[in-house]
DNA sequence: CTGTATCCTTAGGGATACTG
DNA sequence: CAGTATCCCTAAGGATACAG
């Protein structure tokens, strides 16, 4: 499931092995953009991942300590995804990549003002994000 | 090879599905930041990508239309393969990804005054790439 | 409903032979 | 040397059954 064989020790490279596939930051938008945090949020999104990719997933990043897994104190048998500093460091790449996926496609769903927002805001939303999370 | 069944209209998703594997943003980054324009070149780098594999993500870049493949005029027999803006419009989430990488691992590669000059240059740095490919 | 495990198919990728 | 093709293995992932 993880992956340890590092290629070289160039931090690009580094970060595809950790995080380059195609699932892991799909999650961590989910908890950034959406604020889901429970499994079954995670299930539903649009893009329909497989429920033990998802598991696999969850586990990865879990390990990676991009994210903490903590008991729901309302309903135990339950567990809450939140997203660690390490995780919200992620963001950037994030939204480059969303930036990038927005400016090649045209049935890119996301509405210009959002875009706009992104451009301009992007120092702003990480910080504002590494603030909520403490 | 190239996978066109694209998961959601989610730029981000959109991107992953096109992007998202492990190889695809080392050979930019060899073009970009060790200029690499040969198959050989490509073929050298420190994380030793299998010749088939090469092959492969090249067309794959080209049929995106992130790279172009002209003949060599000195050397028939011999292609270029260059970045286009679309290309380097990729730099912005290269950039990121290195900066996370170095940033959350001790054995990175790279000098710690290259980790400061992207993040003190980073939009010089894209502006600079943009002008020296025209 | 929250996950995990299992089965199975396909895609990614390594080694290497091969062609111009 | 530049690049493609083949062989084969492993990892990624879908479908679905199953357990708490």
């Amino acid at each position: 499931m993880k992956k340890n064989n590092c290629r070289s020790n160039c931090p690009l490279s580094i970060t595809l092995d950790i995080i380059g596939d195609k699932w892991s930051l799909l999650i961590i938008r989910d908890m950034i953009f959406m604020k889901k945090k429970y499994y079954g949020d995670f299930l539903n999104s649009s893009e329909k991942i497989a429920t033990n990719i998802l598991s696999n997933r969850l586990k990865s990043l879990e390990s990676h300590s991009f994210i903490t897994k903590t008991k729901d104190s309302n309903n135990r048998s339950k567990f809450i995804y939140q997203l660690s500093k390490k995780g919200v460091d992620l963001f950037p790449i994030l939204l480059e990549m969303i930036l990038w996926g927005d400016k090649y496609n045209d049935n890119s769903s996301l509405p210009s003002e959002f875009i706009q927002k992104i451009k301009k805001d992007k120092d702003k939303m990480v910080h504002e994000l590494l603030n909520s999370i403490n």
